[in-house]
Order: C-alpha cells, then structure tokens, then sequence
RNA sequence: GGGCCGGUAGCUCAGCUGGAAGAGCGCUGCCCUCGCACGGCAGAGGUCCCGGGUUCAAAUCCCGGCCGGUCCA
C-alpha cells in the first residue's frame, strides 16, 4: 500500500529535520516514526498502558481544558473555529450519526461541491459511534459511544493549496508536546492507511504511552470498483480524541475517571456497588491494554493476573471489576443517550429513533443486572449528567423534561417485554426436545428482542441451562444482509430518456414558478423532443414532481403547425424539466415556440396543501414538542399527508388544538416568503429544521418561510399568503410505525368536498337503514341479538325433532343402530349437533347424513367414540369412495365427503353394503376370537 | 428501508404435520356459609385480523393487505 501512494508520503520534512527514525514494531510489524528507538509502536495491544508514569509529569486537564486548548492552538495558527455541529446528521441522507468531524462536511464540500465554510478550520465535534457500544466498559476507556473529536482540516484544491503532510504532522507534535506537555520522545508516528466511505488515503497514528492520541488522514483517493482514483481535492483530515488525552493528562486509572469526575463515585453509590480499590483498578487497567476483556477467556486470564499482582482474592477482583465495568457503561451510555434524545430524536423501531432504543435498552439491561431498573434511579442517572455537562452540553438541561418524559415511556415498553419475556422463553423450551438451539437464542433476539443473557435467566428457572455462543451478536448480524439506506427519489423518466438527457447537454430550465408561484400560462422556446413524448423546454410554468409535491397537468400550444396536446407529467432530471406529453409531437420542432397553459386549479390545491403542510409541523411542533420532526410528507390535489416524529398517542384534545392553530394562521393571514440564501447562511439562520423536508445539497438553497411560524428548505410552490389556504381539516391521525404519526388532511376547497363525502355517505348509510343512522343502528343491533338467540332456540327444537326422527329410521345391523339418511337441511350446525348428540348418546350408533348439494350429495360420517375399534369413519369413507366415485377422508370418529351421482338411492345402498361388510367381518372376528 | 415473530372468548394463551373451536383467569346463576373468601355444579361469551386462492373440507397451506412486536442499517 506504501508503494501505492508513492513510497515518500510518510517521510515527512519534520521527521527529516528533527532526526526521526523509522523503525518496525517488533509485535504489529507496522511501521512508525519516532525520536528515540523502541521495540513498540507504544499502541495497544503492543504495549502495556504506561502513559500512567509519563502523565505524573503533566498539567492534568479536564476535557472541557483539553478542548480548549486545542481549539486556541489551531486558531493561532490561522484556522478559523466552526461550531459543533448536532450529534443527529440531519444535513445528510446517508448516516443517521456524526461519527467523526469530517462527516460535517460531507458531501459537499469533500465532493468539490461547494467551499468550506473556512479554510483550514478547526472544529471540537461531539460524535457517536455504536460499533463498539459492547465494548464500552471492559476496556476502561479505550472505546465510547460517544467522544469529542478534535479536527483540524484544510482543503487543497489544484489551484488553491492550504497544507498537507509536513505541516499536519509538525501541528499535532507541537501541540502535544508545546500544549499537552509530552516529552517528544514519546511520541509515536505509525505508517497507517485509511478508508472509508469511497475515500482513501495515507494516515499516521499518534500514540504514547500504550494510548492512541490521535489521527492524521490525508484523503486524496476516490475507491471505485476496487481501485484508487486519485481525488481533484486533498484533505486533511484529522481526529484527536479530546477525552483520551485528558485521561492521559490526568493519570486517573480509568477515561471515566477523567471524563465523569465525580460522577464515577455517585453512580456507584447509586447503583449499589462498591467502588474497585486504586491499585486494583490500576493493575487491571494497565494490562486491559494486552489482554482485551471483552474477550471472555482474556477476561478470565486479567482477573487472574491483577488477583496475582495485588494480593486481592480472584473472587473480590472479579465482583469489583464486574460492578465496575457495568458503572462506566451506564455512564457512557446515559451521556450518548441524552446527547441524541437533546438532537431530538424519537425513539422508534425504525429509523434513527431505533438507535437511541437499542441505547436505553442497553442502560435498563445493565441496571436491572444489578437489580436498579427503577424508574425514579434512571431519571436520576440522567439528571445528574446534565447537570454535570452543563457548560460542554448546555442542550442537555434545555430538553430536560423532553428525555425524562421519553426515559418514562421506554422503560415502560422495556418493562412489557421483560414480563412477556418468560411466556416467550417457555414456548421455544416446550417445543423443542431440551435445551435452547443457538438458532432459537437467536431468533429470540432477533424476533422478540430477548438478550440471550435474560434467556439464560428464565430458562434457568426451568431447570433448563443454556449455553450463550461467545460470538452470539456477530451471528445474529450475519444474518441481516446490509443494505444501503439510501431512499433516494428515483426518476420516473424511462431509462432511455434519462440516457438521451445525459447525452444532450441541455441548459438548466428556467423556473418560472420559483419567480412567481400564481404564473399559468408562460410563452418558451423547445429545447428538444425525445421519443416524440418528452418536451424540454429553455422555461417552464410547470411544477416536476418533488419534494413530496405531485406534478403539474395542463396543456401546450404548439405555435408552428397549431396544434396541442395534454401534458400528463412534469418530472426533473438534474435541473432539467421533462415534459411528458400526451400524444407525440414531430421531433424537427427545436428552436420554434410554445405556449404552456398549466391546470389552475389542480396546481392550486397543491399549493394550498403544501403551504398547510408547512403550517401544520409548526403548529405540530408548538403543541407536541421541539422533538417533533417531519418523516415524511406527500402533497396530492385532494389531500395532504405529513408523518411526523412523536413517542406517544396523539390525543383527541390536541389534534383539535393542532386543527384550530392552523386555521387561526389562515385567518390571520401571514405573509409566505421564499427567498434563496447560501446554504451556510441559511443554516445559521434557521438551523438544521431547514431540512425537515429532506437534505438539499446545493450552494444556494431555496427557504420558504412563513412569518414567525416556520422555515424550511423547499423546492415547492406556495401560496403568498396563509390566507390563500382558505381552510383547513384534519381526516385522520395514524401511528404508522413506533414513534412516527401521520396526519392526513384536507385544505381550501378541499374541506367542503369532504364535508359533502361525508354528508353523502351518512345520506346512503341512513336511507339503506331506514331512519336516523344512530338510532336505527342500535335498534338493529338489538334486534340482531334477540334474532339470534331465536335462531338458536329454533335450532334447539329442529336438532331435538332431527335426533328422533332419525333415530326411529335406525337399522339393526349385527347389534348395531346404524342410520343413513338424506336430510332436508343444509345448516350444517344443526347437521353437525345432532350428529354429535349421537357420538354421545348413542355408544351403538352410526351415523351417516347424506346432504343433496347443487351437482351431488355431500356426506357427513359420525361414529360414536367406544365403536371405532370396530368402525372407523375415516377407513369407511374410503371404502364407500373405492365403490361409487367420491371424494373426502377425515378421522376415526368423523368424516366427511363428496359424491358426484344424481341417484341417492345408489349412493344409500353402498353405504349400507359397506358399513354391513365391516361389521359382519367384525362380528365374525370377534366370535371366532 | 429490509429481515424475522405474532394477531383465536373480556384477559393470558393452547390448537397450526388440513378433518366437528379449547384451557386457565374473569363474568352470570345455583350449592356450601351468619356473611365473605375458598371449594363444588351449571351457564353465557367466537367474523379464529381482513380479502383472495388451493381443497370434498382451511384457525391450520399459499398469495395480497391491515395491525402489533422485534432486530439490523
């Protein structure tokens, strides 16, 4: 790979000039630059944790410190600072998560886009990443869910370099070493390479003392099909990780010592455990740099090893090491929790609110492991961090009431599984021979979502004992194919247009009703015609279908030749709008005129849904919370829909305060404004609400704002003013998925079509019913159960009158009553009551019902449960059905079949020869036996 | 967005290799009791989620839809 991208990308100046020696890690093999020789690359899992000795020598920073100073080092050095941006990555449609500080601008600036908003910059950016959310705890330290990651950047385009290796590496050893204060000859610059998300490039890992402190990318590939594109632009792209260098700075045994403070302490307390002595966390944490705990036997062997180091008994080290493990994860993970439920996210099984779930869930597993799943302790838990991280995360206290009311609902599911938990456990363990398969551990996960450990539990409690793969979650994630989550909006234009577009090189159309929304009828010039059915024209009045907005009709007026024809759909391709024509038009009309005429009143009621939609999420907002977020919104002529994010039922009460905001907007009548701003611009201005209606990744982006109420980024076309709505009525209010809401409704002309639909249907529903649709329903239904229970009695008395008559027409056969008749009813509950007052009664009898049918008899066998040794209904069946072509089959006691023959006296009489066969061969069996 | 599991009496569920809809709890009435609880006896209560298909026959098998749960990205 050196030799891929030029064998003297890592031989950077500094390391020339200060006499840097390349040298090979005796344990990795990997390459790695530093000052004075080592056998080591100084990074786990080659070295043992020994940044404790080095650190006694340094200021101890908090992480609040470290960001800081590494946020006023690069500003000194001429980079411009860029806020944090949220942990939720709303400005992209690729990622739920900001896992690093580079995904801040991606992929518009990293694509060439558009330019930074400075150039270089530096950013301290809160990131999450779940990967190695089991992890988080057993390594005490190594791995969190969620970090800040300190980035300096700088975009080299060709005609503009900022910087690139020798100065990125020089940056990040003057500031370890002028800011942090590490010796330089501690420093560690590994040979690396790295990839991710089509990118690739050259990178230097910095360690000391056993600690990754950070990495320096340099991005300068595209990977396609397996191979590296060199890119037109070359970044830098660096990630320090703000809270191991505070965990370095301090010595405190674990990062969660450095991170948390006294929190450590007061979650111990509150969870019930006792804190790990020093030594003993010391010991166990210098060699959790070799022997990873997440591993189970390594696990074991780290127990030992401290047990053996420090004189503490192997079962003290293992109860301290366990509750302590469980603490830092619960830190960890309340802290990511709560940054992603302050982003506003809703929990959900879907989407993005699915990852905040399998968080909490992971809190209230590790809680209940140690007997806290309390609601009044979680609130607690919560509280204290967001007080503590009050200057760092003020949005923490701001959505206070928000998370404790969402950390209600989730544990209140969370607890709805564990009870129906046993009930499921159970179930597999009935059904299987013994024990629990690893296939049902997982589909117990994977479709119930039981956690293999809580199986364990319950089946225990059975008597059963359960054996949990160690590799149990890498199973179950084999199973789920990946794919991409891309929803991008594909074209609906034929494959061969879109190919003829790509060919052609059309101007971008000019849009006429981003000028002026109310414009009808526009005069434009053809560009071209593709297929005889495609139109393209330099300007277009007609709306292409986007952003949830359904297209234009009308109609075009072909000046030369005069004649016109429908347009029946508007889609774009790349800024170009396509006109699919109704009927074909000659292709030699490019460069003469038309005159477009577009549905009034079809584009209207659009317009009118689309603004109402806009108003509906603010009052949506306004009523149900800032966590409100649209998922989703489709704008038809008849109707509006808009799914919104939201953790519990909609009430009655507030769909109607929802309902009347809006209207109150239409009467006041505010003022609709679309205004094109620079996308930074904009998003300063608005934040990242902006995107409700889905991520737009243009230099230039298009606002619709309506006055106080609501700002959003949007291609589509609006009414002036709220006024133009006219009215407004919400048609239904679903959950169309865990945490998601949809509403549907109807706006301007719309409300009175639907009022009449109504009136008509009550107008139907009453006239077939005869009177008032309330009382007449309820009279009938009245009437319906007293009917009812007639039917029943009548059927009492018929099934009484049946049993006697056919009884009286029973046959004697070797001491048997046998009855074959043919009934004058079909119902077949009345047939099959009597038969079973038989089976009953009659411990003698056979009984076979013959029922004509349209094109045969149908034939009902009934045996008295003590005769089937002798008879059996089935086994008769069939030979009735060798005799006389029929079909059927059924149990020994019943059977039931199908006889193709007009003549029942045919029928009557096989029955009879057969049932006496079989039971004079019995009768004779059982004399001579 | 995709995979998996489920929808049967008021509740919890069994039945699902096709063959006559079940249990426990709850409910109603009666017996026992001074009364209550327990216990005993009897009874009511069902669109087996909806629609189509296969079959002589579907709660059961197949297809489509709706609803709920869950996992993954």
């Amino acid at each position: 790979m050196v030799s891929l991208s030029g064998s003297s990308v890592y031989e950077v100046r500094m390391f020339r000039e200060r006499g840097y020696k390349r040298q090979r890690c005796r344990y990795c093999g990997e390459y790695f630059w530093s000052l004075r020789e080592r056998e080591d690359c100084a990074d786990a899992p080659c070295s043992d944790y020994t940044f404790f000795e080095l650190s006694r020598k340094l200021p101890s920073l908090t992480v609040e410190e470290v960001r800081n100073k590494f946020l006023n080092f690069f500003r000194k050095e001429g980079h411009e600072v860029v806020d944090p941006y949220p942990v939720v990555a709303r400005w992209r449609d690729d990622l739920y998560l900001t896992i690093a500080s580079i995904i801040v601008f991606q992929p518009h600036v990293t694509s060439g886009l558009m330019p930074p908003p400075a150039n270089p910059l530096v950013i301290a950016q809160p990131c999450i990443r779940l990967e190695d959310i089991d992890s988080v705890g057993y390594t005490f330290g190594r791995h969190l869910t969620s970090f800040i990651m300190g980035g300096h950047h700088a975009f080299n385009y060709p005609d503009r370099k900022v910087y690139f290796t020798h100065e990125t590496v020089e940056y990040a050893m003057r500031f370890f070493t002028e800011e942090i204060g590490l010796p330089e000859d501690e420093l560690v610059f590994k040979e690396s390479w790295w990839e991710g998300g089509g990118n690739a490039g050259p990178s230097f890992e910095v360690a000391a003392g056993g600690l990754e402190l950070a990495t320096l990318v340099f991005m300068m590939y595209e990977s396609r099909d397996g191979r590296y594109v060199n890119m037109p632009l070359k970044i830098v792209d660096t990630g320090y990780g703000i809270e191991r260098i505070a965990w370095f700075t301090q010595g405190v045994p674990t990062a969660f010592h450095a991170i948390y403070g006294g929190l450590v302490s007061e979650y111990h307390s509150l969870l019930g455990l006792k804190e790990p002595p020093e030594d003993l966390l010391i010991s166990a944490v210098r060699h959790a740099g070799r022997l990873n705990p997440k591993d189970l036997t390594k696990y074991k062997l780290l127990k030992k090893v401290v047990s053996e180091e420090t004189g503490y008994s192997p079962d003290d080290v293992g109860e301290f090491l366990d509750g302590a493990v469980k603490v830092y994860a619960v830190l960890d993970h309340v802290k990511t929790a709560s940054l992603m439920l302050a982003d506003n996210i809703v929990p959900s099984n879907t989407g993005e609110g699915y990852l905040v779930r399998l968080v909490l869930r992971r809190i209230f597993r590790l809680l209940s492991t140690v007997g806290g799943l309390e609601e009044g302790l979680i609130h607690k838990l919560f509280t204290l961090q967001a007080d503590y991280w009050r200057g760092l995360y003020p949005q923490l206290l701001r959505s206070q009431e928000y998370i404790m009311d969402v950390l209600t609902h989730e544990l209140r599911k969370y607890n709805a599984l564990v009870e129906r938990a046993p009930q499921i456990v159970r179930k597999y363990l009935r059904k299987g021979s013994k024990g629990l398969s690893t296939n049902e551990l997982i589909e117990m996960y994977d479709s119930h979502g039981l956690p293999p450990e809580l199986v364990g539990e319950i089946a225990k409690k059975e008597g059963v004992d359960v054996q949990i793969p160690s590799d149990f979650y890498y199973q179950v994630a084999s199973k789920h194919s990946r794919a991409p989550i891309k929803k991008k909006e594909s074209s609906k234009l034929p494959d061969d247009v879109i190919k003829a577009l790509d060919v052609e090189h059309y101007p971008l159309t000019e849009l006429l009703f981003h000028k002026d929304s109310y414009i009808r009828e526009f005069k434009a010039k053809i560009l071209g015609v593709i297929n005889g059915k495609y139109l393209i024209l330099d300007r277009t009045a007609f709306y292409p279908e986007g952003g949830g907005q359904a297209a234009d009709t009308g109609e075009i007026y072909f000046l030369e030749g005069g004649f016109r024809t429908r347009v029946d759909d508007v889609q774009k391709h790349r800024d170009i709008v396509v006109h699919a024509l109704h009927d074909p038009v000659p292709e030699n009309l490019k460069g003469s005129e038309v005159v477009g005429k577009i549905d009034w009143g079809r584009r209207f009621s659009l317009m009118r849904h689309h603004t109402a939609t806009h108003m509906l999420l603010g009052a949506a907002r306004r009523v149900l919370g800032d966590h409100v977020w649209q998922a989703g919104a489709e704008k038809t002529p008849r109707r509006g829909r808009l799914d919104i994010t939201h953790y519990k039922p909609v009430t009655a009460k507030e769909v109607k305060q929802i309902e009347e905001m809006v209207n109150s907007l239409i009467i006041e009548g505010r003022e609709v404004r679309t205004q094109f701003l620079p996308k930074y611009e904009a998003e300063k201005k608005y934040g990242f609400r902006l995107y409700e209606g889905g991520v737009i990744l243009k230099p230039v982006i298009r606002v619709v704002e309506i006055d106080g109420w609501d700002a959003e980024a949007c291609f589509g076309t609006h009414v002036r003013n709220t006024r133009d709505v006219g009215a407004f009525k919400v048609v239904s209010v679903d959950r169309i998925a865990d945490g998601v809401v949809r509403f549907e409704y109807v706006a301007g002309t719309e409300v009175s079509e639907y009022a009449e639909e109504l009136e008509e249907k009550i107008r139907k529903a009453s006239k077939i019913i005869g009177g008032d649709l309330i009382q007449r329903s309820e009279s009938l239904m009245k009437e319906l159960a007293s009917l009812r229970k007639q039917l029943s009695m009548y059927r009492d008395i018929l099934e009484e009158e049946l049993f006697k008559d056919l009884l009286g027409k029973a046959l004697n056969i070797e001491g048997y009553e046998v009855i074959v008749d043919k009934l004058g009813i079909t119902d077949h509950e009345v047939i099959k009551n009597v038969l079973l007052r038989f089976a009953k009664e009659r411990p003698k009898a056979i009984v076979v019902a013959i029922i004509p049918r349209a094109k045969g008899y149908q034939v009902e066998i009934s045996v008295a449960r003590e005769l089937v040794r002798v008879l059996d209904a089935g086994a008769l069946l069939k030979r009735i059905i060798a005799k006389i072509p029929g079909t059927g089959g059924g149990r020994e006691d019943h059977a039931s079949g199908f006889f193709k023959v007009s003549d029942y006296e045919i029928l009557r009489r096989a029955v009879l020869d057969v049932i006496a066969e079989i039971l004079k061969n019995a009768g004779r069996r059982n004399s001579s036996g």
